[in-house]
RNA sequence: GCGCCCGUAGCUCAGCUGGAUAGAGCAACGCCCUUCUAAGGCGUGGGUCAUAGGUUCGAAUCCUAUCGGGCGCGCCA
C-alpha cells in the first residue's frame, strides 16, 4: 500500500483528463498540517505556472476530474490552489485489513526484481577494525537488508583491503614471530593494532626490517609461496576478527560475501592493456595516467586519474576499475552503491566516467557512490581516545553493552540475571545503531555516549520499549496468534497511527531510493510516538471498552508490533519482549 | 589556486523533486502513575534557517557572490 502513490496516479489521471500529459508533476505530500487533511496535492500550482494559468482555477477543473470516491471523505482547495485530501478512516481501516493479512506488511510486490551490488564496510585487514568502519557497515546493511526485503537481488561485496604495501611489513613482522615460536592465535595476531604498531616500529627503527618488507611485498604479488602462506595467515586471522565484530553488531556480511581487492589482482594487465589499446591512458611523468577533460579546471587542465604507477605498480584505481567491471559485466549489476567515507568522492567520480567510456560499466548499470560524514567527538573534532589514538570499534561496542546494562539493572523490575544481559546487549548495540542510522548519511555528526545512552527521545531503547509495551498488552489480552479482527477506527490517535502504519512502503521505497535508513529511523520512530500517544488516549483492555473497539485497537497493536519490529530488522537492531 | 560537502532553537539533528504559521529530541519550566511497562504521555517558553543579492504568486530548499567550518586535488587506500 503506497497513498502517495495512488493519489498521484488518480491525481496524474485527472491531468491527463484536463488534457495535460500524464508525467505533469502531481507534487503529493502529506500535509504539513492537520487543518490541512492527510495529503495535499500540490501539483496544480506548477501546472497552472506552465499554463499561464490562474492555479486557482486550475486546481478547481482538477478536483472535478480527481476520482477519490470511497477514498477521501474531504477534499477542499486552500491558498493558491493546493488540495487538501482528508481520507476517510473506513476506507484506511480497509487497507488495513488487507495489509495485516499480508506478510510484507502492506508492501506491494516487486514485479521487477533488480540485481543490486552493495559494496560496503570493507575494512582494511592491515589493521583492527575501528569506529571509521562503523557507518560503511551499518548503513550498507541496512540498505541491503531494505532492498532485500522489498525483493531485490542483492550481491555484497566486501571489498576488503588485502592488499597494500603495508602487508610486507605484517608478514616480515609475522614470520620472526612464528620463528621465535608464538602462538599465532594467542599472541602474535591477539591484538591487530599492537601487532601493527610493531611492525610499524620495526619498519621505521630497525636496521635491515624496512628493506625486508619491501623484498616481501614485491615477493607476495609476484606470488611467492613463502609470503602468499604468511599472508594468507594474516589474512584469515584478521578476517575471523572482523567477523567477531560484524556478529556483535548484528550484520548480515559472511565469509561469501568477502570479495577483496587482491581478488582482482588476474584483472589488472588486462584493464592497463585495453586502456592503452582504446588510447584512453597514455604515459605520463613514468606514470600512465587517464587524462578526464570532463572534470577540467578553469584553465582546461583535465583531471589525472593513475591506473598504473612509475614501474608498474598498481593502484586502487586499477582495482576499482576492475571491479566495475566485474560487477557490470560479470554480476550483470542493475545497480551498483558503494559506502564509503565522503572524502573519496573525486576519486569515484573518476572511476565512472573512466569506466563508462572504456566499457567497463555498462549503460544499464546505474553507479551510486554514497558518501557519508564523519563521526566526531563531542570536541566536534575526529573521534578519538582520550589520548589519541583510534578508537577500536570491538571496544566501543562492549562499552555500549557495559554502559546499557548499568541503566537496565537500574531500571528493569522483574528481569532474570540473563535477560538482563541479553536487553544489555541489544539495547546497547541497538542505540549504537541507531544514533548512527538516524543521521543524515552525507553530514559529519557528533558520537554522544550521554546522547544515544540516556535511552530518552529518538534513540533505540525508545522504539524497543515501544515495542515491549505493545506486546505486553499483546500478552495481557491473551489472543491467538491467529487473532484477526476488523478494524475500527473512531480516535484521531487511531487515524493518525493507521495513516503511518500504511506509510510503511512510501519509507521503504525512498531509503532504497536514495540509500538513507535515516528516514526509517525517522518512520519508525514517529510510529512508536503515535503509537505511544495513541496508548494513552485508547484504553484497550481497561473495562467499559466496546469489543468491537478493544478487538480494533488490539488489531493496530499487533500491527504496529509487526512493523515496528520488521523496520528495526531492517536496521539490524534487535528488539525484545520485556526489558 | 581549483573542486566537493556543510552552516537551521542553548545543545544534537530533521526538513532541501520550491509550497501554507520552519519541526523533533535533549536541556529549562508546569502538569499526569490506586487504572494496559513513567525508558512514557500532555503542555509552555525558545528561530534575522551564516550574510547579501537574484529567480517567482511563493525560497531553509533553486541561482550568484561573500564570510565561516570540514575535506579532497599525479604515483596510499
Amino acid at each position: 500500500m503506497n497513498i502517495k502513490h495512488l493519489l498521484t496516479e488518480k491525481t496524474q489521471a485527472a491531468f491527463v483528463a484536463l488534457g495535460l500529459p500524464a508525467d505533469t508533476n502531481a507534487a503529493v505530500t502529506v500535509s504539513t498540517r492537520v487543518e490541512f487533511g492527510d495529503y495535499q496535492i500540490n501539483g496544480a500550482m506548477a501546472a497552472a505556472k506552465l499554463l499561464k494559468t490562474n492555479p486557482r482555477q486550475l486546481a478547481e477543473q482538477l478536483l472535478a476530474q480527481l476520482d477519490l470516491d470511497g477514498i477521501a471523505v474531504k477534499t477542499e482547495i486552500a491558498g493558491p490552489g493546493f488540495i487538501n485530501v482528508t481520507l476517510a478512516k473506513g476506507w484506511l481501516a480497509q487497507q488495513l485489513q488487507h495489509a495485516s493479512g499480508n506478510a510484507r506488511l502492506g508492501v506491494a510486490a516487486n514485479t521487477s526484481p533488480q540485481t543490486v551490488v552493495v559494496d560496503y564496510s570493507a575494512p582494511n585487514l592491515a589493521k583492527e577494525m575501528h569506529v571509521g568502519h562503523l557507518r560503511s557497515t551499518i548503513i550498507g546493511d541496512a540498505v541491503v537488508r531494505s532492498l532485500e526485503f522489498w525483493g531485490d537481488k542483492v550481491v555484497r561485496q566486501n571489498h576488503m583491503g588485502d592488499w597494500g604495501t603495508q602487508f610486507g611489513m605484517l608478514i616480515a613482522h609475522l614470520e620472526d614471530k612464528l620463528a621465535a615460536g608464538v602462538d599465532l592465535e594467542q599472541v602474535a595476531l591477539a591484538d591487530l593494532e599492537d601487532f601493527y604498531r610493531e611492525a610499524k616500529k620495526r619498519f621505521d627503527d630497525e636496521e635491515g626490517f624496512a628493506d625486508k618488507s619491501r623484498t616481501y611485498v614485491v615477493k607476495l604479488q609476484s606470488g611467492d609461496a613463502h609470503c602468499q602462506k604468511l599472508w594468507q595467515l594474516f589474512i584469515d586471522t584478521s578476517i575471523k576478527h572482523s567477523d567477531e565484530v560484524y556478529q556483535k553488531l548484528n550484520v548480515t556480511l559472511t565469509h561469501a560475501d568477502i570479495k577483496p581487492e587482491s581478488a582482482y589482482n588476474d584483472m589488472l594487465h588486462g584493464i592497463i592493456d585495453d586502456l592503452k589499446t582504446q588510447q584512453l591512458a597514455v604515459e605520463s611523468m613514468g606514470a600512465l595516467v587517464v587524462f578526464l577533460h570532463e572534470l577540467a579546471d578553469k584553465e582546461g587542465n583535465p583531471s589525472p586519474f593513475i591506473v598504473q604507477k612509475t614501474g608498474g605498480g598498481f593502484l586502487y584505481a586499477t582495482t576499482d576499475l576492475a571491479a566495475c567491471q566485474y560487477r557490470s559485466h560479470t554480476l550483470n549489476a542493475d545497480r551498483v552503491i558503494i559506502f564509503t567515507d565522503a572524502r573519496q568522492g573525486l576519486h569515484f567520480k573518476q572511476v565512472e566516467l573512466v569506466a563508462r567510456k572504456a566499457g567497463y560499466l555498462r549503460d544499464a548499470t546505474a553507479y551510486d557512490h554514497c558518501p557519508f560524514g564523519t563521526m566526531m567527538g563531542e570536541d566536534g573534532k575526529p573521534f578519538k581516545t582520550r589520548t589519541g589514538g583510534t578508537v577500536k570499534l570491538a571496544e566501543l561496542l562492549e562499552e555500549a553493552v557495559v554502559r546499557a546494562k548499568a541503566v537496565v539493572q537500574d531500571k528493569a523490575t522483574d528481569l532474570s540475571a540473563e535477560e538482563i544481559d541479553e536487553v544489555a546487549r541489544k539495547v546497547g548495540i541497538g542505540a549504537v545503531k541507531f544514533a548512527d542510522l538516524s543521521k543524515n548519511r552525507t553530514s559529519d555528526y557528533i558520537f554522544s555516549w550521554d546522547a544515544m545512552l540516556s535511552f530518552e527521545g529518538a534513540t533505540a531503547p525508545y522504539l524497543q520499549y515501544a515495542y515491549t509495551r505493545v506486546r505486553s498488552i499483546l500478552r495481557r489480552a491473551d489472543i491467538a496468534d491467529s487473532f484477526t479482527a476488523e478494524f475500527a477506527l473512531t480516535e484521531e490517535a487511531e487515524k493518525q497511527l493507521a495513516v503511518k502504519l500504511l506509510r510503511f512502503e512510501e519509507t521503504l521505497q525512498q531509503v532504497m531510493k536514495d540509500a538513507q535508513p535515516n528516514l526509517l529511523c525517522n518512520y519508525l520512530y514517529e510510529l512508536a510516538s503515535l503509537y505511544m500517544t495513541f496508548y494513552e488516549a485508547c484504553p484497550i483492555l481497561k473495562d467499559g471498552v466496546e469489543p468491537t473497539q478493544r478487538n480494533s485497537r488490539l488489531m493496530l497493536s499487533i500491527f504496529t508490533s509487526r512493523l515496528l519490529k520488521q523496520g528495526l530488522e531492517l536496521l539490524g537492531i534487535e528488539v525484545m519482549e520485556r526489558m
